[in-house]
DNA sequence: TTAATCATGTAACACGTTACATGATTGC
DNA sequence: GCAATCATGTAACGTGTTACATGATTAA
């Protein structure tokens, strides 16, 4: 249950609405976690109606009416709960389900060129994605310094550290792969 | 879909069952898509409705009586048609869901010790997986060798390296963020 | 004698994805 | 004039998880 979770250490830190948590997720902690938006409002209204958050409706007149969420004691323990359970989801952190890997595993269905052209993306797709690390840095790091917010922001770029860490792997990983196919196909043009 | 398509990926190259389409994910695949032997059970089933498979019964006098599956022609089709998907998963290659790590982001919330036994316990975790590579290379390896399944493995090998290479920069991270609580665990007792 | 392996599933529930709907405002 | 942003959701469907059931054989 840890996207339930994840609105719960968000929310912890300040009320904020449905579109605001659901740019977090999108901008911040898509190294951690990703949703769908409307996957986000059926969560908040499902803990809502556990009683770990409440809301109420803050009417604006230039821009749509908002309901701000904010924990509530229940929710708090809840969270302490869950951070305090001794095995975490450790077993969990590398419980795979990666499609493009898939792909490339069956790649032997195929032809070598369409093998080729997808790790050429792939390899696009780490670059583009490597690339956006320095915004989300800044992000992290932005807002004011008290004691609390800089305990949260150590542990946040830990994290999202992790993430990079993953991205820089799998651009060397790639690089080799393309490589290899590559002197392959010179091996066969030479005969 | 991918795990449907995984399970075409591997009747392709000859009928199994699902005890051992299960054995085969939970041993050699694991690095790309985690599966539980229910799911196993219930995809086969609806790939069988589809007409992606057909079974026959088995009967053994030893050992329990076992269903065993293969691939038709009309499966052959969506594993090709799947395979030739011009812009695949690439996007969801990424497409992290990572409950340890979101404990980790949300660890401010908690006392730094529990930090440290959590990352702790993840490092053993990434030298106990990354021990196994050797017998999973040595599986992907062991079949004998046509041109055919050469061919296969070839792409089989390559998305394992993915895999470890992704345990590789989780242990690093992992060890310097355990040094980096360490050290300011030490600038306080100092103090 | 306890656990693991072989072999197959069902049922209920939780979680994730996709498509759709609404409608004003602001920037290119 | 078109796309993006703000803001909220519903409905249907697809996928993943957990718990349970059965029962023989074999190795530590």
């Amino acid at each position: 249950m840890s996207l339930k979770h994840g609105l719960l250490g968000l929310l912890n830190a300040g009320a904020m609405t449905g579109y605001e948590l659901d740019r977090s997720f999108k901008r911040s902690l898509s190294f951690v976690w990703k949703a769908q938006t409307s996957q986000i409002y059926r969560e908040l209204t499902a803990m809502e109606a556990k009683g770990w958050l409440e809301s109420q409706r803050v009417v604006q007149e230039e821009k749509p009416n908002k309901r701000l969420y904010s924990i509530t004691d229940a929710g708090r323990e809840e969270l302490n709960r869950w951070l305090s359970v001794p095995k975490p989801d450790i077993e969990k952190a590398f419980d795979v389900r990666n499609g493009f890997l898939m792909r490339v595993l069956l790649a032997g269905e195929t032809t070598n060129e369409e093998a080729l052209a997808m790790l050429v993306a792939f390899r696009e797709k780490c670059l583009q994605d490597l690339s956006s690390y320095g915004a989300i840095y800044q992000s992290i790091q932005s807002s004011n310094k008290t004691e609390e917010t800089a305990k949260r922001e150590k542990y946040w770029m830990l994290s999202a550290k992790f993430g990079e860490g993953q991205y820089r792997a799998a651009l060397e990983w790639v690089e080799e792969a393309i490589d290899l196919l590559r002197s392959e196909e010179n091996e066969i043009s030479r005969n």
